[in-house]
DNA sequence: CACTCACGTGGATACGTTTTCAAGCATCTC
DNA sequence: GAGATGCTTGAAAACGTATCCACGTGAGTG
């Protein structure tokens, strides 16, 4: 365990000042001559320069905070997996946090970060707009990634014991109007992806969709209700939290109490598991009895029998641009991607048959 | 961006020096009456101690690394949420490192640890134990997960080439003898998991059971031939790389060049995926053409169908208790903890069936 | 009452780096 | 040849914290 060379030690064994060695290491300017002698001894001496010094000097860590609400969900996996891409090539250290899909772990977690010195990070959001706005307050730079947060209730009528409470912390009460908060982010088409998947089941001659949402699922479900048009059946539009027991209960219970339902898209992988084993259990095969479209285009979507027809959304991808975005946050244009979707049809939907009983 | 109060701004505020706040909030001694004052004041200013600071006084990061071959595999996916949950309750931050199972990135990842003071890391390792051992060296304390490095080839004659060549980097040539790095641990029974699926196969009838390994599945392939005892049909037992092609392939090829076979157990859940696959690709219909049991149990092993018959192992458990282990790291005794697993008999298995052909 | 002892306290220092600033030096121009 | 100009360089000052050490004050004891 031996310890670490720092820059004085580089500094007085190639007989120069440590702010040369520092240039040198920089990529700042420099005499030929110097910059070899002390790359040489630098790297004989097998130096790295101490990212603890250099955070503490110019008050900001490197690298950035990635928060998902799941990586045991296969989407984020893979949204991961393109950030942590984008962060390795640009050497960059990823802090990554699990949120539950709880705003109140999310919060903890910026609140982590914020000590951390953590300046730029890339985020699905749980919270809404007021869990996000003391981070975006603080300076950080901060993409969404796969959705948005949703907008926080307004509260226009700041009364005097609101105002009292807020003194406690010492906050002018007026500091924030809560404005929609502008961050970039990058998300899926989600609009034309539903609206492909509903109108292919339309195709089909289903005419009772159910749509099967999770925490998040805001702008899906309004593209659904859009794409479905008035009226709206609303009992068929179910949510579930983000646990997978919750999501097996929505599905179970969407099944059993709408039997007249024939198709139904499911928000989310999650969703869509929990859809084909609620369908099993209640012996409706699949899509004979109910046809099926999922969000997420995952590897075990083909293991299912029928492989599951689903609307792809580049996961990875989305991770990549979110951390390119986030790196170079320079490049103030071209916020809001909008990442494109694809129906991939596989066995899961089927024609529409009329029910066998009378009716 | 208001800039964030340091610690000197709550001593002044509370009239008090720095040492004393610093001691107020380390938990330090300090009376009551300025305890109380000190709290007040830095919660009046939401004061919130920089990590960057701390970080490099005590020249160390606080949190921990956590490598992991690939966030898209659900198990490593369980196995980081763990990880996170552990380091989420004992507030410190994680940062997450993709391999790709390449020892190389591996390497490079080590070194941007390494660069960041991270001093605690927990590793699913891709590379052997020279890949691990400058990390050991520089005074990590390092957990493995999963399994563990596979021992590097020993060069037992350092010849004077190689020597000469060790002098480039100023390093005595026989400075590290290459002992086998001893490491905390934390495992699956792996072992015992093979074996009882290998018997659980052969009370069904098979004989000519097949194993389909991945990068890692060193134990487990040792206990599979353990478990078959001799002769063993080395053709039965291929290897993939990492990648979801990769392991398609191999399980192709195993299924098209021993139509014999009967069964076949799946190192990893991407094997078993690629072997489900790849039997349906090939016409073969499980279990009745051939059984399946496939190591990890992911949810979407049930999605299957027939619903696959795993060995489950405790991803999530895992990471946590690895993650406990190498904060805890005063607690010497206790390392290589072994977890165990459990035969899920679900639907991919059958009773063997003699070839349908004279033979 | 003097002396000791324990304890609360604050000043000073170190951690390793980047960056500013002024100085040194060689070259170029008039 | 003198002044201006450009480039390279090193000393020094931060960054925010934890900790060492010395100082002062109080109580307790002989």
């Amino acid at each position: 365990m031996e310890k670490r060379a720092t820059i004085k030690d580089v500094a007085e064994a190639a007989g120069v000042g440590v702010a040369t060695v520092s240039r040198v290491l920089s990529g700042g300017s420099a005499s030929p001559r110097t910059r070899e002698r002390v790359l040489a001894v630098a790297a004989q001496l097998d130096y790295r320069p101490s990212a603890l010094g250099r955070n503490l000097r110019q008050r900001r860590t490197g690298g950035m905070g990635l928060l998902v609400p799941d990586l045991t969900d296969t989407f984020y996996g893979q949204l991961a997996e393109g950030v942590l891409a984008c962060a390795r090539s640009a050497g960059d250290p990823v802090v990554v946090g699990s949120t539950g899909g709880d705003p109140e772990q999310e919060s903890e977690l910026i609140g982590m970060l914020l000590e951390q010195s953590v300046d730029r990070m890339i985020a699905v959001p749980a919270g809404d707009s007021d869990t996000w706005a003391p981070a975006i307050r603080a300076g950080m730079t901060v993409v969404f990634a796969d959705r948005l947060p949703s907008q926080a209730v307004q509260d226009d009528d700041p009364g005097v014991s609101v105002a009292d409470l807020m003194l406690l912390d010492g906050l002018a009460p007026a500091a924030a109007p809560a404005r929609p908060l502008d961050a970039p982010s990058v998300v899926a088409d989600d609009r034309a992806g539903i609206r492909t998947a509903v109108r292919y089941l339309r195709g089909l001659g289903h005419r009772r969709i159910a749509f099967l949402g999770g925490p998040g699922h805001d702008r899906r479900v309004a593209a659904f209700r859009e794409a479905v048009g008035s009226p709206v059946d609303e009992e068929l539009i179910v949510f579930a939290t983000g646990s997978r027991d919750s999501a097996y209960a929505a599905a179970a219970g969407l099944f059993q109490s709408r039997p007249d339902l024939s198709a139904v898209v499911a928000g989310g992988n999650v969703l869509g598991e929990a859809a084909v084993l609620a369908a099993r259990e209640l012996d409706l095969r699949v899509p004979r009895d109910v046809s099926l479209v999922m969000y997420d285009d995952v590897p075990w979507a083909e293991l299912c029998s029928p492989p599951l027809t689903v609307i792809a959304q580049p996961g990875r991808d989305m991770g990549y641009r979110a951390a390119e975005l986030v790196l170079r946050s320079s490049t103030r244009r071209l916020r809001n991607v909008v990442l494109p979707t694809e129906l991939v049809i596989r066995g899961s939907c089927g024609p529409h048959r009329s029910p066998e009983g009378p009716r």
